[in-house]
DNA sequence: CTGAAAGCGCTTACAG
DNA sequence: CTGAAAGCGCTTACAG
């Protein structure tokens, strides 16, 4: 049988409130008595149970991590500094990859509830806010790589927009004026962001960019490489693509390669994300890197400074974003400006 | 405050072991009051308490899953796999990911215990099997991509030895001779299997695999990409190099490319995995497919086995890999033969 | 500095 | 079909 705390403290003639203190070092126990007590939890192998605790504490040190697939290697990335960052202050996380889909997120919230984590982290796509809402009043939550406007949450996100005029900014000064932007669904706030930011240093430039200039890539690889394919049949071909994510840019690249045009000679592709993916391609992709170990970090931290004080202000984190030049950028060739 | 079994059961007019069996369907319940309970837990929003029924019942529900890095795209694909496998038996998962580093394993272990997980999936290095078998005394563990050999667990690997002699096969068929293995740590049982299985086959065609010819690549692409450079930069280059994982296969594919040979018509490059990332390289890569999905499951699968009865005799499944055949193989030029 | 006692929110024999 | 009671393994005032 397992050892419990009543073990120990018999062993040590002392009451299991005794033991209690030596465990998470409160009160204050004679140095002797509490080396003793650590002797004998070691002889017994003794390991408290945090699920007793938990229900006594109300603390279970446990988070919940909701992401639409832990198999993204965006989301991974995230995930492995929650995880870290977690860790390092004792808490563990449990993975829920909802594939942004409504049922599975309710699913898991529920039993996230039932096992009383102490916080949740939200970084996948939901309907409607109101369940985000529901939960925010029974748990303490932190959003993260989006915008929640209808009510008070923490959030950190990428600054997309600035992440948008970066792409633009770098394009513009290789000499690109023909430009498509290959976009998330639009639905999502961090995509339209990064497209407003595009547009507007765009717009400073004396450039106009059109609707139709604006394609969404829903299933990014596969919907990057359609789109791109369509586009670079066309006689009046655009110079530069600005992908939204890793993923359309793959695809772009893909698309562009199968067209017989040279990445970046031909055209050059500006990514966002900077995940592994970015680095893999060939060429390698000159992509707007989110900080997603930040993005992490931050997301735990506030969530930590919440468990401390429930009635802070919320916050809005934006972190800044990086342009990483790579070989898939280059000045427009003068044959095409001809 | 929260609602507990005991307002549902005072706002019922029954004892709380009644609401204990509705919620838990034990028991012979009248169909009328359970369906009033029901209404009432509805009405009061109550979630039960997955603590306290795990301090009573001794289930958590939880999940461990012990892993290098949930950043690496093949665990982040098998930990996609286990959890959606738990989830539907209602586990939830934890991630712990180690770097292979025995402390990290060991602190984690240490969380798992005292969180009480129902068990764990050990996808991780471990330096001695000792932590291991003193685990498996105390917790249901299944062990994925390794041997154990120093005492009974049930394992769940890919078939390495027959994925080495599939890879083999495949250049062998394409007319190659001159070909080098780049390796993981030949310290992993898998590693050591997929090289055997190689050679093997190789042997079998009359072509001997001198000990010279297995480089070992532990970063993965780093090392992938220096091994490859040094290789080509020999007057006696191969014509194939087969790849122990993905990230070898990358940094091989940027080497050649570095010294301006194409691949596959100066070199092929057989990869192992067939992650996301061997779709997405120029040219994508010919891969040995291990299946992520069905490791995962069978994982799972076996420990929940487990649980129900925990005498069953321990059992090692190897799963079957598979060829993909892409774009970094083809046929050994001429000019090369010459 | 130390301990007795109540309580956290359930499940599980057992009795009826 | 239903309930009283013990117990799971801790933490936390409170008293001394």
């Amino acid at each position: 049988m397992k050892a419990t705390i009543y073990d120990v403290a018999r062993e040590a003639g002392v009451s299991i409130a005794t033991v209690s203190k030596v465990i998470n070092a409160k009160g204050k126990i004679s140095t002797e008595r509490r080396n003793q007590i650590f002797a004998i939890m070691q002889r017994l192998q003794y390991q408290p149970s945090a699920i007793a605790s938990a229900l006594t504490s109300k603390q279970t040190f446990t988070l919940g991590l909701l992401i639409p697939d832990i198999a993204n290697p965006f989301f991974a990335e995230v995930a492995r500094a929650v995880e870290d960052r977690g860790h390092r202050f004792g808490y563990s996380v449990i993975i829920c990859s909802t594939d942004n889909k409504d049922d599975r997120v309710e699913r898991y919230i529920s039993v996230l509830k039932q096992k009383r984590v102490d916080g949740i982290i939200i970084g996948t796509g939901l309907e409607n806010n109101d369940i985000l809402q529901d939960i925010s009043t029974i748990i303490p939550i932190v959003v993260i790589g989006r915008e929640v406007n209808s009510f008070p949450v923490h959030t950190v996100v990428a600054d997309d927009y600035a992440g948008g005029r970066q792409a633009a900014c770098h394009l513009l000064s290789l000499g690109h004026t023909k430009m498509v932007v290959l976009a998330e669904s639009l639905q999502i706030s961090s995509s339209r962001e990064r497209v407003r930011g595009f547009r507007q240093s765009l717009g400073e430039a004396g450039i106009s960019l059109p609707d139709e200039s604006i394609l969404a890539c829903k299933s990014g690889l596969e919907d990057g490489r359609a789109r791109t394919s369509e586009l670079l049949s066309r006689m009046d071909r655009p110079t530069a693509l600005f992908c939204c994510n890793d993923l359309i840019a793959v695809g772009a690249l893909q698309a562009a390669k199968e067209c017989g045009l040279r990445v970046p000679f031909d055209l050059s592709i500006v990514s966002f994300d900077n995940t592994l993916l970015a680095t893999v391609t060939n060429p390698p992709l000159t992509s707007i890197a989110q900080p997603m170990d930040q993005l992490g970090e931050a997301a735990v931290d506030l969530l930590i400074q919440q468990f401390a004080d429930s009635n802070t202000v919320k916050q809005r984190i934006a972190l800044r974003t990086e342009l990483i030049v790579r070989d898939s950028t280059a000045e427009v060739s003068t044959s095409e400006i001809l």
